[in-house]
RNA sequence: GGCGGCUUAGCCAAGUGGGAAGGCAGAGGUCUGCAAAACCUCCAUUCUCCGGUUCAAAUCCGGAAGCCGCCUCCA
C-alpha cells in the first residue's frame, strides 16, 4: 500500500507525494508561549512527531518547522500583569515548552522560528499584499480583503457570506470593510504598551496569522508539502494563512493539510478556557511517567477525539511495561537454535506495521501489530525455540518500530551500592532458604521503586513505573 | 441557525461489504519456595436504536436518539 493521508483540504485520503523528490517540508503550528502548555496541546506535537518520524522511517529527508508565537494579546497581557518585558515573560514558557517536548521524547524540529524575530519578513509580506490590492489600511491597522480572494473558505468548507458579527467579534470590527476580513498588522494601541515595531506598514505588531505565512515560506519555500495543527486551527487560522500566502505569491501554498482532533476531559475539550486541563508538569509531579503519557497521546488515531482519564493513563503505563518486559526478556535469550519462523514473523509484522501507518498514520492498528509480535515471539521464547541471533533480529525490528513510536527509550538504570548490597543479601537469604528475609528485602526494595524478579536466568530487576 | 465528526466488551481502541485486531482490567491453569514475568484457556453470536439495499452489513442508504467540535487570535 502506498502512503496516504487524510487531507483536510479535500476531506479525503490522498496518496502522498512530495514536491521535491525524497524530501518533505513540513510546518507545524506551535504554541503561544503565554503559559505552560497542557497535554491537549501536546497531543498535536506528539502527532507531528510521529508523522515526521514515520516519514523519516520511510526514507524521506524531512525539514520540520515548528513556530513559537511570542507576541499576541495573551503574551502582552501576561507580561504587563507581571510588570516584566515581553521577551522575559515569554522566555520562561518557551524554555518550559522545550523541556516538555524533551520529556515526551519529541524530536527537535529543524527550526523553531519566533514571531518577534521575523517582523521584517512579515512586513514584506504585508507590503506585498497591499501592493496587490489584497489588503487595506484603516486607522493604523492593515486588514486582508477577503473579497479579493475567491478561494476563501475552501479549507474549512465554510460559506463566509453567512458569517455575521456575533458574540465573539471584537470591538474593532467596525474598522473593517467586511466582518470576515482579518488583521494582518495591528496598529499600536495604548494597551500594547512598549510592544510595537516601527515598520513601513506602520507602528504596531503583527496579526496572528501572518507569522505562519511569513515564517513557513521563509524556511520552506512558497509551496511546501505538509502543514499540521489542531482542528481548531482550520478556521480561521489556516484558512487565513492560505489566503495571505496564495494572494501574495500566486502559487499553491500547501499540498497536505493534516489536523489532529482534540484531547477531551470528561467529554469536553481540554482547554485553558474551560479550566479542565492538566499540564505535563501537573502529571509528572503526580509521579506519572512521561512516556506513558506519550503512549496515551499517540495510541489513539489522530483524527479521533481522545478522552483523557487517569485509568487510561494507568492502562498506557501497563501496556508500555509489557513492551519493556518483552524487550528485556529478548535481551537475555541465550542459547537456542535458529528458528526460520522468526523471519516469517518479522516479515509479516513489518508488513503489517507499515501498512497500518501508510494508511493515514493508523498508530492504533500499528500497535496492535506490535503486540501480536510480542505474543508470537514470547511463545517461542517460552518454548526455548529461538536463538540469540533471532532475538537480536527481533530487537532490531523493535528498534526500527521505535524510531517511529519513540516509546522504548528508557533512562539507563544504575543501581546504587546500597541497593546492590540488598540484592546480594537477598540472594544469600534465598540460598539459605530464609524466605522470610528474602521476601522482606524484596518488599523494601519495591518501596524504593525497584522490582525484583527471580528467573531461571538469574535475578532481574527493573524500575517501577 | 450553518458546517463537520463520533457512538464497537467493565474501561481504552482498530476495523468502510464475507473472519469482531490489539491493550488494560478480570477469571482459571502451567512455571515458581512465594511472587513477578512469560505461556495456555476463558472474557462482544455481535457493533446506540429502528427501517432499507444485498446471497452477505459494525461497514452502504434513510430515519431517530445521545455526545462532541468549528462558526474571528484556541493544539
Amino acid at each position: 500500500m502506498a502512503l496516504q493521508f487524510f487531507n483536510t483540504l479535500t476531506r479525503r485520503k490522498e496518496e502522498f507525494y512530495t514536491i521535491h523528490p525524497g524530501e518533505v517540508r513540513m510546518y507545524c503550528c506551535g504554541p503561544t508561549v503565554y503559559d505552560f502548555a497542557h497535554i491537549g496541546n501536546f497531543r498535536a506535537y506528539v502527532f507531528t512527531d510521529v508523522l515526521r518520524r514515520y516519514l523519516q522511517y520511510k526514507g524521506y529527508k524531512v525539514t520540520q518547522i515548528l513556530n513559537v508565537t511570542d507576541v499576541d494579546d495573551r503574551t502582552i497581557g501576561g507580561s504587563q500583569k507581571q510588570g516584566i518585558p515581553l521577551g522575559e515573560y515569554t522566555e520562561k514558557y518557551k524554555q518550559a515548552f522545550f523541556e516538555d517536548l524533551s520529556s515526551l521524547n519529541i524530536k527537535p524540529a529543524d527550526v523553531y522560528p519566533e514571531a518577534t524575530a521575523h517582523i521584517t519578513d512579515m512586513e514584506a509580506l504585508v507590503k506585498s499584499l497591499m501592493d496587490k490590492g489584497h489588503a487595506y489600511e484603516n486607522k493604523g491597522s492593515i486588514y486582508f480583503r477577503i473579497s479579493s480572494f475567491p478561494e476563501y473558505g475552501k479549507l474549512s468548507h465554510m460559506d463566509i457570506s453567512g458569517l455575521k458579527a456575533g458574540a465573539r467579534v471584537a470591538a474593532d470590527e467596525y474598522e473593517k470593510e467586511e466582518v470576515a476580513d482579518f488583521a494582518l498588522w495591528k496598529g499600536w494601541d495604548e494597551k500594547d504598551g512598549d510592544v510595537f515595531w516601527e515598520t513601513e506598514v506602520g507602528k504596531g505588531r503583527p496579526g496572528w496569522h501572518i507569522e505562519c505565512s511569513a515564517m513557513s515560506m521563509k524556511y520552506l519555500g512558497k509551496h511546501f508539502d505538509i502543514h499540521t495543527g489542531g482542528v481548531d486551527l482550520i478556521f480561521p487560522h489556516h484558512e487565513n494563512e492560505i489566503a495571505q500566502s496564495q494572494a501574495a505569491t500566486g502559487e499553491k501554498f500547501v499540498n497536505f493539510w493534516l489536523h489532529n482532533e482534540h484531547l477531551m476531559v470528561e467529554g469536553k475539550r481540554m482547554g485553558k478556557r474551560f479550566g479542565n486541563y492538566y499540564t505535563l508538569r501537573d502529571l509528572l509531579n503526580k509521579g506519572y511517567n512521561p512516556i506513558a503519557i506519550r503512549y496515551l497521546l499517540l495510541a489513539t488515531h489522530h483524527r479521533q477525539q481522545l478522552n483523557f482519564t487517569f485509568d487510561g493513563l494507568e492502562a498506557s503505563k501497563n501496556a508500555l511495561q509489557r513492551l519493556y518486559d518483552f524487550v528485556d526478556n529478548l535481551k537475555i535469550v541465550k542459547e537456542g537454535k535458529n528458528n526460520p519462523q522468526v523471519d516469517e514473523i518479522i516479515s509479516k509484522t513489518t508488513q503489517g506495521f507499515e501498512d497500518a501507518l501508510d494508511d493515514d498514520l493508523n498508530v492504533s492498528e500499528a500497535l496492535g501489530v506490535v503486540f501480536n509480535l510480542v505474543k508470537d515471539i514470547n511463545r517461542l521464547v517460552e518454548d526455548k525455540n529461538i536463538s540469540k541471533a533471532d532475538a537480536e533480529k527481533v530487537l532490531n525490528l523493535m528498534n526500527g518500530f521505535d524510531s517511529v513510536l519513540g516509546i522504548l527509550k528508557r533512562e539507563e538504570l544504575v543501581l546504587d551500592e546500597q541497593i546492590s548490597k540488598l540484592i546480594e543479601r537477598r540472594s544469600k537469604a534465598r540460598e539459605d532458604k530464609d524466605f522470610k528475609l528474602a521476601d522482606q528485602i524484596r518488599k523494601d526494595l519495591e518501596a524504593k521503586g525497584i522490582i525484583l524478579e527471580d528467573t531461571p536466568q538469574g535475578i532481574k530487576w527493573k524500575r517501577k513505573m
